[in-house]
DNA sequence: CTGAAAGCGCTAACAA
DNA sequence: TTGTTAGCGCTTTCAG
């Protein structure tokens, strides 16, 4: 229980002491100063690895003033859009000799915030995020004026951070169009959480289309995902909209969708021709396939980490950049498409 | 490009100066410790919300030799296995008043030493790690004394480590058993990585069940999950092994064979009959549905949450735990069941 | 109840 | 090329 007073963890003096050298030099060994004898450098070299010498990077930031660390905060991390982001970024980091602190915010702004505050105090350099909720993530006012951020997937209103995105009205409107083109006239587009920027954009590009061809929007949109029952898809998209096909607005409402389609009996794709905004694993091995609007998620966090670090080496625009990254529309065969070949 | 040397981010003594107190007080009240008068006390939170003030914890880590960051490294976070167990140990760190460093080793030892290393050197209090390599997995070196590790996943050989893992010969001997009562005779074991804990044991039970009836195992392992492509497929399992059915040892072979079955115009489950060790999202989606093995995922990250912060709370058993979590056999149709439903 | 002073491990002036 | 001397922001004896 208690805890034993480890004459452990070898410090820099430790080192130097044993070198028979000052802490200073021993210190420009460390930082790889070119400005030591070079017998001196071996000798103390040489003590490091003998002690197992490792040095304290707290200490280190202290001194510097910074850490060597960045923050990440994502909303979910079973969202394998949002694991493939963190990865990239994760490694683009330890290539620049950075470590992360990964947070999640469930899709909570206080929780957010809550996870902000806590990173800043731990000195982060810099911080990639994914908000919350474009209007509500409410923490520039913690953010300290160093402190580089850079945001994606929703950008945070009035914010002044870098952003990464893709261009959800013109691809939704697209993917809608598309739709329209096999002939369905009663397309219903079911998405979570409307006030977030990528729900609300991506409905707006749904609208678009169908204005276009002068039909009314129908729209199915849940406050929160947990919402997305059997029930409900049965009650909304078919007694009330009688839907002819579905667009879902993102990952998590496709996968409910799928399940309560086939939990109403009907075939995603077959009875009810179906598009998904975001790709996933798998959707190519559905039967029908699942035509979908894939987005880059990797890029995401290569693009957002790279912007980041140029920004810590002070190598990028004064002003913020906005970046937008492009999409794909993956046709299968859940939108109608090839419907003989199936 | 200048930074500007910013007067900012207060420090506590601005905060006593500003509050007319000493150092020390103003430090009380930031612990809460109740000897202080409780209108000073009041004075001195007034002045840090009003200042902003945020305890820089790089400070109070080296004061205090303990981060209240504990290490995380797994192989793959695009795993979805490993995503759910990085996401529960989020949480539970969270809970706890600490934050995670994340760490990915993409499946190498020497990587993942490095990881430690850096990790270590940022004086994380606790490691969670999902070992590379069993057997290779090598920095037990370079974990200091007082360093508290969980693994999960797979074990480290002679490490001493506390491991939470499944009953990984034991399911997999019983799938097996299910897709043999099933009257096939050619089951095909497709892994990869052998030399790993994980799959070496899954192989283990997949021969014992082939040996229990006296038939011939038929493994088909790959050094890299990458050599995995329809042509291989096509080669070992059905043109040397002749598989009248298959068994896939981890999440990533079984996309891997389901893909390529579908390129060698094979339909997973209903041509091939199979049975996947890890369950995913979406296998009850698939026609036929996939069978498989369910591994609890998030329970593995907060096991290993849960027993890490018990060691620091100095409230676990002194020896090293090693805790077996349940699985499950999801009997879907892909194995050979109910197929006159399908 | 409060404060002065020392020091965690490291780096950065500023001499020597 | 080297060493001495201050701190970074915080906690903590140990006196008052």
């Amino acid at each position: 229980m208690i805890i034993k007073k480890n004459r452990n963890a070898p410090t820099l003096v430790d080192v130097a002491r044993e070198a028979g050298v000052s802490l200073k030099t021993a210190s420009r060994v460390l930082n790889g100063s070119t400005s030591v004898k070079e017998n001196k450098a071996i000798k103390i070299r040489e003590v490091m690895s003998r002690l197992g010498y490792r040095p304290n990077e707290l200490a280190r930031g202290l001194k510097a003033r910074k850490s060597a660390a960045i923050g990440m905060i994502v909303p979910n991390l079973s969202d394998p859009f949002i694991a493939s982001a963190v990865k990239a970024v994760q490694e683009v980091a330890r290539a620049n000799g950075y470590v992360v602190i990964l947070a999640s915010s469930g899709g909570y702004p206080d929780v957010e915030r809550s996870e902000v505050e806590s990173l800043v105090g731990r000195q982060i350099d810099g911080l990639v995020i994914a908000p919350a909720d474009s209007r509500n993530s409410n923490f520039s006012d913690v953010i300290p004026s160093g402190l580089q951020v850079v945001t994606f997937d929703q950008p945070i209103r009035k914010s002044g951070f870098d952003v990464i995105t893709v261009a959800n009205r013109r691809i939704t409107r697209e993917a809608t169009q598309h739709l329209l083109s096999h002939g369905f006239r009663r397309i219903v587009a079911i998405g979570a959480r409307p006030h977030i920027y990528t729900c609300s954009e991506r409905v707006a590009g749904y609208r678009d289309a169908l204005r276009h061809v002068s039909l009314e929007p129908r729209t199915c949109l849940v406050e929160h995902e947990s919402v997305l029952t059997r029930d409900w898809l049965s009650e909304f998209a078919f007694k009330k909209h009688k839907a002819d096909a579905i667009i879902c607005l993102n990952w998590v409402c496709t996968m409910l969708t799928l399940r309560a389609l086939r939990q109403l009996g009907k075939e995603p794709g077959r009875d009810v021709p179906l598009l998904s905004f975001d790709d996933f694993e798998l959707a190519d091995m559905l039967t029908p396939g699942i035509s979908a609007v894939r987005q880059p998620a990797a890029r995401f966090g290569y693009e957002a980490a790279r912007l980041l670090f140029e920004r810590l080496n002070g190598k990028a625009p004064e002003q913020s950049v906005s970046l937008v990254l492009p999409t794909e529309l993956i046709l299968r065969e859940s939108c109608g498409c090839n419907k003989s070949s199936n």
